[in-house]
DNA sequence: AAGAGTATGACCTGTCCC
DNA sequence: GGGACAGGTCATACTCTT
């Protein structure tokens, strides 16, 4: 049993080494029956969580538009419900709740809890035994008799036997299945593979211990792998499919480590690749591509890999403790000394070459190319899955942590990020990241062009400016402004002076006037933007975001969290020609409307906007500049991204005839360098509805896919 | 209660120098 | 090549004021 589960994982493995979208949505469904069948309930969570986010339907029923099963999923969900097999039992839970409910003759509760353990992957007739032998009332004692049963099962005369059982026929095809097709798989692949899969299972049973009580299941340590003697060999591994592992121990051993430094060091390989994927809260397909990076990875190490992580473990060991043997809570990735491990893992994996170089940010910042400035090379050929329509563009901020590009890129059709820098088009900084598939020959800017330096943009400042601070533009605009006491500070250390202050008192003054943004607005007096100020400076119409009910900090916080209007409408302009009679927008987390205002300002008609946006101080500026701007389109808006779902966006593609560009840039809040608290990166708590982006975007090609055929 | 003010680093990159 | 250094960053949590 627990052998046929592997194999069916480990074909999976396999499969999964691209990053297909079937392959991938074939994975989630396959790890989902794998962490269900072990009956690891909040791990379970996340599997189905796999599956719900991948067709966006919550339901668990499955969207017409969105085929995620591949033949061998239709295969196993068409074995009959009645199987023995947990792994059956998995694959619909529903379906199979509904089925022993139908057929039992006990009491409700009864029924329930007989779903309850169903659901968990156990047989109704283990479940059954289970409950007769200890009562309706001692749940846990129902789970440690099924663990038990479990473990008695998967010996491999048990395996036959229940093989043999002319019940489970479907099953052992299945299995037969898998069984042949490991015959063309290598040895270090199987390797691999087995290594990953169970430095996965040991995790998940360390971290849910306080929900299932490991000892009393089939748990097949590393130590058990380890021991030799006839008495302690392990239940379902065999030795020979391990050698390249003990290959690399011994090579580690004869380098004077010792086999349990080389082992922990392994262990910990693993384990920091997979810490991620086992938050509970992670979105499924980062969760997948992170998995199948693990594989890639720890497939590929080399012994030399691996005496580094005996390096890292043994620093780790000298301090206090190590974040994955002690505590596994998220914030331990984040403070200091695990973050310097952190970053000495990577440095470590990119000086031995196993993890791929990651994006690099380009200098000068100009993407394509900007009005002023062109590339001397463009190299851009989108993938044909990333070809619209729709077309699709997305933004965040280009100084995110490390392999954050990649992984957004990834997900969005491999299509390679364009990084501009706002100062090439306005006064002010903005250095952004934008993936779209938007054509990029004959783009043109806005007009009237805006002013590019702090002197054209506030020609009263000029008076007071100091020769001794040449700035000419201005750093990227954020979310808070520099305080009266700050600008207070500086107007008294300046005061002192008569002339030019003294060279420590300048370097003070700029530092901050540079951190903070601020002009000079009088004789040693410097302060902070007015908002109407950025809003001319990003392009936005004055007074964009005044009146109404929002509040002077609230318009700065919008305005720091939006676009640059004059760059996105350089990059949206080529849609001018294409889309003469307007076009229907899917606008995700639309801000203050930004891209609603680069096409308006571009002269591209608006037929429909469906607009997605939390704040309702940013719906209902944009719902004003809506009707300032007299549009005749209908603008539809949403409050939650999470809100949208298969069904919802096939009624209102069949309503209004399908997008034409899917826009959004997803909260940077979690990657923005400006946060000292919560810096989580992508999986972070606002950063992770990148994947809703992907997630709606995804949908919305299958759904306008599905149309055309 | 809402708005405004304030203290709170770390990460990443580029540059310089040896 | 690598170490030191400087500059820049779509923020957050708490306290104070109105």
């Amino acid at each position: 049993m627990v052998i046929g589960t592997f194999l069916f994982c480990l074909q999976g493995v396999r499969g999964g080494f691209g990053v297909e979208l079937s392959r991938v949505k074939s994975w989630a469904e396959r790890l989902r029956v794998m962490l269900l069948f072990h009956g690891i309930v909040g791990a379970a969570v996340l599997g189905s969580e796999l599956g719900e986010n991948m067709d966006g339907n919550a339901s668990g029923e499955e969207s017409v538009s969105v085929d995620w099963t591949t033949d061998d999923e239709l295969e196993i969900l068409a074995e009959p419900v009645t199987s023995s097999q947990p792994k059956l039992a998995t694959c619909s839970r529903e379906a199979i709740a509904g089925n022993v409910e139908a057929s039992s003759s006990a009491g409700a509760s009864r029924v329930k809890l007989i779903n309850h353990f169903v659901g968990m992957g156990f047989s109704e007739k283990l479940v059954s035994k289970a409950i007769e032998e200890h009562g309706e009332g001692d749940t846990e004692s129902i789970l440690n008799a099924l663990l038990t049963y479990s473990t008695l099962e998967d010996s491999p005369e048990q395996q036959l036997s229940i093989n043999s059982d002319p019940s489970s026929s479907d099953y052992n095809e299945t299995l037969q299945e898998d069984l042949s097709d490991m015959d063309s798989w290598s040895e270090d692949e199987i390797e691999s593979v087995h290594y990953v899969l169970l430095s996965v299972y040991n995790l998940l049973c360390e971290e849910k211990h306080e929900h299932v009580s490991t000892d009393k299941r089939n748990v097949v340590t590393r130590s058990q792998i380890q021991m030799t003697s006839e008495n302690d060999k392990p239940v379902m591994w065999q030795p020979s499919s391990l050698s390249e592992k003990d290959k690399k121990l011994l090579a580690l051993a004869n380098m004077g480590y010792t086999v349990e430094e080389a082992s922990i060091a392994m262990d910990r390989c693993v384990k920091e690749l997979l810490y991620t994927v086992m938050k509970n809260d992670i979105y499924a397909y980062f969760a997948m591509i992170m998995y199948m990076e693990c594989l890639e990875i720890v497939a590929k190490a080399s012994v030399a890999v691996l005496t580094d992580f005996i390096c890292a473990a043994q620093m780790a060991r000298e301090e206090d403790c190590y974040l994955l043997e002690d505590d596994l809570k998220p914030k331990h990735l984040y403070n200091g000394n695990s973050t310097n491990k952190k970053r000495k893992f990577y440095e470590m994996c990119r000086k031995k070459n196993v993890i791929e170089e990651t994006i690099r940010l380009p200098n000068p910042m100009i993407g394509f190319g900007v009005p002023s400035q062109q590339p001397e090379h463009i190299n851009r050929s989108l993938p044909e899955v990333a070809r619209g329509p729709p077309y699709f563009y997305y933004e965040n901020v280009a100084l995110a942590p490390k392999g954050v590009w990649d992984t957004i890129s990834r997900f969005l059709y491999e299509v390679e990020p364009e990084f501009v820098d706002s100062k090439y088009f306005c006064a002010t900084a903005r250095k952004r990241g934008y993936v779209h598939n938007l054509p990029i020959e004959n783009r043109f800017p806005l007009i009237p062009l805006p002013p590019v330096t702090i002197h054209q943009a506030f020609p009263l400042s000029r008076k007071w400016w100091p020769s001794w601070d040449t700035r000419d533009k201005l750093n990227c605009i954020q979310t808070a402004i520099g305080s009266a006491k700050l600008t207070e500070r500086i107007r008294n250390a300046l005061e002192r002076y008569d002339g030019d202050p003294p060279e420590t008192v300048q370097r003070f003054v700029l530092e901050q006037c540079r951190k903070w943004n601020l002009v000079w607005v009088g004789r040693n007096k410097v302060a902070p933007l007015e908002p109407d100020e950025v809003e001319m400076l990003l392009g936005f119409p004055k007074n964009h975001t005044r009146g109404g009910g929002i509040s002077r900090t609230d318009r700065y916080k919008s305005l720091g969290n939006s676009f640059q209007v004059d760059t996105v409408a350089y990059h949206l302009s080529v849609l001018k020609d294409i889309y003469p009679n307007g076009i229907n927008l899917l606008s995700l987390f639309s801000g203050i409307g930004g891209a609603e205002v680069a096409l308006h300002r571009l002269g591209i008609k608006l037929k429909n906007v469906v607009s997605v946006e939390k704040s309702k101080v940013n719906r209902d500026i944009v719902k004003s500049w809506w009707e300032q701007t007299n549009q005749r389109g209908n603008l539809i808006d949403f409050d939650d991204v999470q809100q949208i779902d298969g069904e919802r966006l096939e009624q209102i593609i069949d309503s209004i005839g399908g997008f034409d560009l899917v826009v959004g840039g997803s909260p940077c809040n979690n990657l923005a360098g400006s946060n000292r608290v919560s810096r989580d990166g992508l999986e972070g708590k606002e950063s992770s509805l990148f994947y809703d982006y992907f997630r709606i975007l995804d949908l919305v090609k299958c759904i306008m896919r599905s149309r055309q055929v």
